[in-house]
DNA sequence: TATTGTTATACTCTATAACTATA
DNA sequence: TATAGTTATAGAGTATAACAATA
């Protein structure tokens, strides 16, 4: 129980932590749920997928753009992965590259004008199926549904 | 705010639930992280895939086996997936298809021995993955968000 | 006609590794 | 040497739609 977990696997966790499998299980089917009907909103309404509009939503928070290498590490995905999409998204003139003056190597990624009423407007959609997911649940269960995936949080991520 | 939701968004959403926003990206990032966790482990351990897992799990539960439109339900995919997935399993001798006597169009997918097997070992290090990523939840914590997404998951899904 | 399952196709996302240009 | 970003590649997962066989 201390420190081998892996060792002697066989005789006892399939029964030891039932509880912790099942939460994962529940855990995995909202979060699939309420993913299905947003990746099919934005497909549907906006023609564009999950993976742009996180993109696009880390550079609305940053006005002043974010480098490749810090939106790389934001959305979890590799770097080239984050050049295809920004790739994309210039194509279509909702952001755009800004050379850094202090490193020739880099430049920042933030929205265009364009870009931002675009973003804007999926916003207001994506958080409105956001609070229909959530519909039945009240304040003091959202806070507290928040604070236990905090905790759940914290302890995947030691340096966050 | 009670039956045209979508009408007036750009007035009133974007501040009224910034709290149903905040849970789900952190609802999110938990599911993501702890199945990247879960993903590279089966890949790098057992050089499986987590679709692959979740078939053969399914199957774990049903020793009599499924139905491709029973596995394309319960897996939240369409059907040309599942015969892609059951196809890999039969070549590696994990899974076979067995005849149906009612219908002659259908059969029912199940575990061959060997799949039984492979999927116990899997199923230990892939508990203990989970076991690992809840690791400091005490019990109240787990009982009480198992409950919270409960409640998340009946609303999402109003015909379980 | 409807249903079960397959096939064929195309698209997106992903990681990896080799590459360039700067630092 | 190390870092920022790109390119090229290959693979997995997905949905869609047309199809065959059976109900």
């Amino acid at each position: 129980m201390s420190d081998t977990p892996l060792l002697d696997l066989e005789a006892r966790l399939h029964s030891e932590h039932p509880e912790a499998l099942r939460l994962w299980l529940r855990l995995l089917t909202c979060t699939q749920l309420i993913e299905k009907r947003i990746r099919s909103g934005l497909r549907e309404r906006f023609g564009t997928t999950l993976p742009r509009f996180d993109l696009m939503a880390q550079l609305e928070r940053h006005p002043e753009g974010l480098k490749m290498k810090e939106l790389s590490a934001r959305l979890m995905v590799t770097g080239g992965n984050v050049t295809g999409i920004t790739d994309q998204l210039v194509a279509e003139g909702l952001v755009e590259r800004v050379e850094v003056e202090e490193d020739r190597r880099a430049f920042r990624v933030r929205l265009t004008p364009a870009g931002h009423a675009a973003f804007a407007e999926m916003a207001q959609h994506h958080e409105a199926w956001i609070v229909n997911a959530f519909g039945h649940l009240n304040e003091r269960d959202t806070a507290q549904l928040y604070r236990l995936l905090g905790k759940v949080k914290a302890h995947l991520r030691p340096i966050p």
